[in-house]
DNA sequence: CTGAAAGCGCTTACAG
DNA sequence: CTGAAAGCGCTTACAG
């Protein structure tokens, strides 16, 4: 019944567009054009068509339309880690922007590696993508490159290029780690440690705004810092706690650069039998979910991560159809979520 | 200096294969061949297209690759959750397990819905894929029908088919709950509530194995089940536990399907002066990294979750070869990790 | 070990 | 509103 009647020695036995325009009695384009142009054919025709797509099961090959059309509905995104919230939350973002309109989302995983990066991107570019999504604004000399090379739009997300050339959606790194230092200062406490890892960029630029806080107020002192490479999680905040107590006993904040230590840290604590905050006040980065429940209850900045993924969605979609967007550089900034634990 | 010579109307500006062989002096399938099957070509032939690839800065298209040669090296994941770790977990062992050869992962999230998952099939079966690796063994019948069209291998991820016709990398969802069942009444436990959400597949094998464990010790009793189609938040967690404690208060265990769900309640325990376990034990599933850390600590089902995405794409791989793998059907069983909170 | 021709399945101009 | 021809950039048999 749906046999094609192709018999050439290459053919796949898959249901072409031919055999659809043969069934419903007309040319293969005026096919093509009744499934992706349906207004520009009258009613019957396009009635006829369906029917033939239907009774046949055809589905429209991809690739051959990317091939011919110089368009590949593709968009690469790339990010540092899946194990962190903070990025499925941007995902989920881009994808209720894109997938409603056809995009395909060629997702990697990048693992905080320049080298990994790298790779990804010389393998995702191959897919000609229309434009591609990436996390931060720092990159390897040879990521550079390959993105001039490909002459494809790129969006930042997370953080605010210095320059509108750049396209950016995200909001201040740096201000929010001052932000937070600042609320710590205003409440009393005097001897403030930073505890960071993965030593990423946006890491860097929390500790920036850490130290101008401090600066500013004269308590800044650098014993107080303990920054590691690790991957941040919660066994590595309870880690760092032990660590930063034994080397400056007499702190009595903690700013921690991601809410996982934050919450390492105060679990850290209640075994050891340490008050949060009375004895030692603790607060993160990002504000998860487990944050706003744990007791006592994590004092943190929260990020619109879903609106970071979203809106950067939208503004390359819109720069890939060749619109001018009202702004390439948006700020969507964060909240402060002052609670128990600091 | 890497111009392109062609001139034809539709010509994109990019460099290609044939342009490369130009340079190379070669007709374009040998370059090809130097390209791909390196091993099948002359050390100096190799050598000259290399340069020549290298001058022009050539990138492959992958796109013309896959209609010329039926093989499009995509592979198609659908999970319904990327806000679950157990989910990105699983990712991550298949990207591991495909990335180095090549293949290009094309990642759905269904989120829950049988219409999501009927959506985004239809669209990523348009790209022809190798391959395609599946959460969970009951599918809509659309999607069945999908998948038996596409003449593409399949492999079931998370639990175990019951015929190995069915290709299938997982545990016994039932096992486990059987299992964490038993634990509790071992334990000396005789009102035990289930608590579940989300009311997907695998949730409900945990709670047939409660049933059984339950019903065999003849403590049986329906009104200790609360179980709701929301998603599993530790939010819903802590309201669930109100709602138990109000319906049932002489509980005196709960298992719920879910460490978030655990968590959560665990939480509101300790809002409303609970302890955990002296007057309620609670255990959880999957064994989240908060888990371990927090206090008390949560007694839960630890899952191989990244085996599973690892094995399961090894599996889908071998098919795709044309080889015969040593089963269809692997069993990777669960681990109970008895600690503080039952 | 190397190559000329045909084809993968679709869309793009260009006419009518 | 509809169509025949050419082409997107690669690979597959088939010869040499």
């Amino acid at each position: 019944m749906s046999k094609p009647q192709t018999s050439r020695s290459r053919a796949s036995g898959r249901v072409t567009l031919a055999d659809v325009a043969a069934k419903a009695g007309v040319g293969t384009m005026t096919a093509s054009r009744a499934i992706s142009q349906p207004d520009m054919v009258s009613a019957a025709l396009r009635a006829r068509v369906d029917q033939a797509v239907a009774e046949l099961g055809y589905v429209p090959n991809r690739v051959a339309r990317a091939l011919a059309s110089a368009q590949s509905k593709v968009i690469v995104v790339l990010v540092p880690s899946l194990s962190n919230a903070v990025f499925t939350d941007v995902l989920a973002g881009i994808q209720d922007a894109l997938e409603p309109d056809g995009y395909q989302i060629l997702i990697g995983n990048t693992r905080y590696s320049d080298a990994e990066e790298e790779k990804l991107l010389g393998t995702y570019l191959q897919s000609s993508p229309d434009g591609i999504l990436l996390s931060g604004l720092t990159h390897s000399k040879r990521v550079t490159e390959l993105l001039a090379s490909s002459r494809r739009p790129v969006v930042s997300m997370m953080d605010l290029a210095g320059s509108p050339d750049t396209m950016s959606v995200g909001f201040s790194q740096l201000q929010a780690g001052y932000t937070m230092t600042r609320y710590l200062l205003d409440k009393g406490y005097r001897r403030i440690g930073f505890m960071g890892a993965q030593r990423d960029e946006r890491t860097l630029k929390r500790l920036d705004g850490y130290r101008r806080a401090l600066d500013e107020a004269g308590v800044y002192d650098s014993r107080l810092e303990t920054m590691v490479s690790d991957p941040s999680t919660i066994a590595l905040g309870a880690e760092l706690l032990g660590r930063m107590l034994s080397a400056t006993p007499d702190c009595d904040a903690i700013f921690c650069c991601n809410d996982d230590l934050a919450q390492g840290a105060i679990f850290q604590c209640q075994r050891r039998g340490i008050a949060v905050p009375r004895q030692l006040a603790i607060c993160g980065f990002n504000d998860l979910p487990v944050s706003a429940w744990m007791n006592p209850s994590v004092t943190t900045i929260a990020t619109p991560r879903y609106r970071v993924g979203f809106e950067a969605a939208q503004l390359l979609r819109a720069v890939i159809r060749g619109e001018k967007p009202p702004a390439t550089r948006v700020d969507l900034g964060f909240t402060l979520m002052a609670r128990e634990s600091a």
